[in-house]
DNA sequence: CGGTCGATTGATGCTACTCAAACTTAGTGG
DNA sequence: CCACTAAGTTTGAGTAGCATCAATCGACCG
C-alpha cells in the first residue's frame, strides 16, 4: 500500500485502484514547506486550485471586526484544507499553518476533467467534504450544547481519531504543536480558560500535553466525558 | 423557467439544461406531508435514499445525554435534508420538522447513477452539500465568537437570505413558524434566554415576529449587528 | 371549563470573560 | 555564559452573560 498521505487517507474509507492512486498522485505539485502562522490561503480569494495538506496542521480562520477570532476546522495530514473552493470558488475565510507544515496543491481544471472521467474518485472526494460537513455539526453541538470541559475533551477524542486514521498515533500519543491561544479560538473560549480547562484534564489524569505532544492517558474516559462516538468521522471501509 | 423548488434552489447558482432538469424531476417520488415533529430521518439509520425538502422547515437534531438538544441545520424549501448520507451512509443524528412540511425521496442508487452520467449535475449537487458546510461554518463562528444577539441577528439574515432564493420572501417578511425553544436549540442558547434576546431585537426595532411571520423591519441594520457577509452563500450564478 | 403548549417575567448562581500581572521557556546577541 | 527579549503559560480578582428554577399569563382545544 502506498503510503502517501492522501492515498494513505482515502484508503481507509473506499479502494482505490491503482489507475486511481496513480492519477491522483500525478496531479499533485511539487510539496512546499509552511511556516507557523503563515496564511496558505486567503479570504476573499478565489484560488483555482486547491491545497493538500502533506504534513502538519493546518486551520480555518474567520476574524470578525471587534477582532474576535475563530476556528472553524482543523486540517490534518492527508486532508484537503480548501477542497471545498473547488465548487465554491471564493474562500469566506483564511487558511492557516497552525505550526509547520507541508503543502502541495491540484489545479481545479485538472480536479474537473478527474470528476468528469473518473465518477468513482469524484464521489470519494465528494465523502471528504460532507466528513467535514459531519465533523464542523459536531463542532456546533460542542460548542452549543457541551461543558467547556467536554469540548475540550471532544476536540481531543476526534483529533485523535482522525489523526490515528492519518498514521500519526504512536501508542496514544500525538504531536499536537498549537498554542493555547489557538485551542481557545477552536473551542469558542478565551485563552485563559483553555488554559484552566486544560489544567483540569491533566490532573483528572486524562492527558498530558508537553513539548508539543499530546498524550492521551485515560481514553475510555476521556471519550465518556466527551459523549464522543466516532460515527461521524466514517472510519471504517465502505464503497462510496 | 420551472417554479419546482429544487430547480428553483439550483438555477440560483449554476445554470441547468432541458435534459438536466427533467431527470432531476424524474427521479423524485411523489410527494408527502410531515407533521411539525415529526422525525423524518432517524440517528443510526442508512435510509438508501436522501429527502428533498418541497416546503416548510426542517433541522438537523443531536441530542445529547443530559438532555441538551442542538439543531446544526436548518433546510429550506428545496434543500435536500440529509444529501450527504448518500456518501456518507449512515446517520450520525436525525432529521426532524420544525413545522409543517411536504417532502420528496430520491434513491441513491439513481443519485449515482446520475453521478457518473451527468458530472455535471454531479458538481452541482456537490456545491449544495459545500454550500451547507459553509453555513455550518458560519454557525460555528456565530457561536464561538459573535454575542448572542449577534448570533440571533446573524441567523435571521442567513434564514432571510436563503429564504429568498427559495422565492419565499414577500417584502422582507417570510414564513418562519418556529417555537422559541426551537429558536434556542438552535443557538445554543436557553428558551428563557432566547425570549429575552428576541424582545431586544423586537424594541430595538429591527424586527417582528407574531403568528409565525417574522418581518425583518431593518436590514440594513440587523445586518451590521450580525456582521452578515452573504458571501458563504453563494447566491450569485457562476458555472460549476 | 380545565388542560396543554408556548411565551414571558423574576430571582439566584455558575460559567467564562476581561484585565492585569507574574512566571517560564526558548532564542539572541554581547 | 549571561543579560535581554519575545512568546507563551499560569495565576488572581472582579464582572458580565447566560443557565436554571419557578411562577404567571395567554391562546387554543377538546
Amino acid at each position: 500500500m502506498s503510503t502517501h498521505p492522501l492515498v494513505q487517507k482515502l484508503s481507509r474509507r473506499d479502494d482505490l485502484n491503482g489507475d486511481e492512486i496513480s492519477l491522483l498522485k500525478s496531479m499533485l505539485s511539487p510539496p512546499r514547506r509552511c511556516a507557523p502562522r503563515e496564511e496558505i490561503v486567503r479570504q476573499g480569494e478565489a484560488p483555482g486550485f486547491s491545497t493538500l495538506l502533506l504534513s502538519g496542521l493546518c486551520g480555518r480562520v474567520t476574524t470578525l471586526a471587534n477582532g474576535g477570532r475563530q476556528i472553524t476546522q482543523i486540517s490534518v495530514a492527508g486532508d484537503f484544507l480548501d477542497l471545498h473552493s473547488f465548487t465554491l470558488k471564493v474562500m469566506d475565510h483564511s487558511v492557516t499553518a497552525l505550526c509547520e507544515a507541508e503543502i502541495a496543491t491540484v489545479r481545479h481544471d485538472q480536479l474537473r476533467r478527474l470528476t468528469e472521467s473518473h465518477p468513482h474518485l469524484a464521489r470519494v472526494l465528494w465523502l471528504e467534504t460532507t466528513i467535514d460537513a459531519a465533523i464542523h455539526r459536531q463542532w456546533i453541538v460542542s460548542q452549543g450544547r457541551r461543558s467547556g470541559l467536554a469540548r475540550m475533551a471532544h476536540l481531543f477524542c476526534e483529533t485523535h481519531q482522525r489523526l490515528k486514521a492519518a498514521d500519526r498515533v504512536i501508542e496514544d500519543d500525538f504531536a499536537f504543536p498549537i498554542t493555547q491561544a489557538d485551542l481557545g479560538d477552536i473551542l469558542g473560549i478565551s485563552t485563559v480558560h483553555a488554559n484552566r480547562l486544560l489544567q483540569s484534564l491533566r490532573t483528572a489524569g486524562l492527558i498530558r500535553w508537553t513539548g508539543g505532544i499530546m498524550s492521551i492517558l485515560a481514553w475510555e474516559r476521556l471519550c465518556e466525558l466527551a459523549e464522543f462516538d466516532p460515527l461521524y468521522l466514517r472510519l471504517h471501509k465502505s464503497a462510496v
